[in-house]
DNA sequence: ATCTTATATGCCAAGAAGGGCATATAAGCA
DNA sequence: TGCTTATATGCCCTTCTTGGCATATAAGAT
């Protein structure tokens, strides 16, 4: 499990870095079944990475009812850097068909 | 290995993050003896992590006859963002007594 | 109460990463 | 030629990480 403050541990995986494409593309909250169809990858791998990103303090959730919604701590200080370096990071074939499959699902 | 793009992978491990730290203090090449000097660490391990950091085109080696003088990437504009990020991020007693133990060996 | 849906988690196996150690390479020097 | 010094690398072992799968949890609906 990643410590507090091992920022790039948690970034050295590309799903977690396509999760958090998806979040710097929608700039709100989404659900673990969003990013699910969006990435087109397990639901117990996306939850797992999730949780790891929760711990590493980028995200946090908020449950209601059987939902829970996800967001990025953008405004955390810490986090600041790190996210607005990403957002130009986060370039290539796989990120960009990510997006359009969420645009797609968030309809 | 590490391959091309992965920054974070590379900024993943302490060991690697405390010789970018070196780097970005010294802003001047160093050897890997300076490097073992200056953290502890055996110099077969800073060999390899200095390998993976070549790999991962942070930084580059000029051969000077025994002495490998490595060098911060730091004009890279991939490298750019990433290392001001990290000249911020790395902070506390490790970092910072290998600062001052590599001010020691450069004098 | 039961069934369904959304999410989390425990266990396992495979692979990657890191450290230790010995040794290889290769340049300079006696 | 041999000796020393600086650096690189191969092997082994241990630990960490990841994904797959099954299952647990828990809320809503019937």
């Amino acid at each position: 499990m990643i410590q507090e403050g091992e920022v790039f541990k948690a970034l050295a995986d590309e799903t977690r870095l396509r999760v958090l494409n998806l979040f710097l593309l929608s700039e709100q909250p989404l659900c673990v079944c969003e990013i699910v169809d969006a990435l087109k990858v397990p639901q117990y791998n996306i939850s797992k990475h999730l949780t790891l990103l929760k711990h590493a303090g980028l995200v946090d959730v908020e449950k209601e009812g059987l939902w829970g919604y996800y967001r990025l701590k953008k405004d955390e200080p810490k986090n600041r850097a790190i996210l607005a370096f990403l957002k130009d990071y986060l370039t290539g074939e796989t990120f960009e068909t990510d997006r359009r499959n969420l645009e797609v699902r968030l309809l």
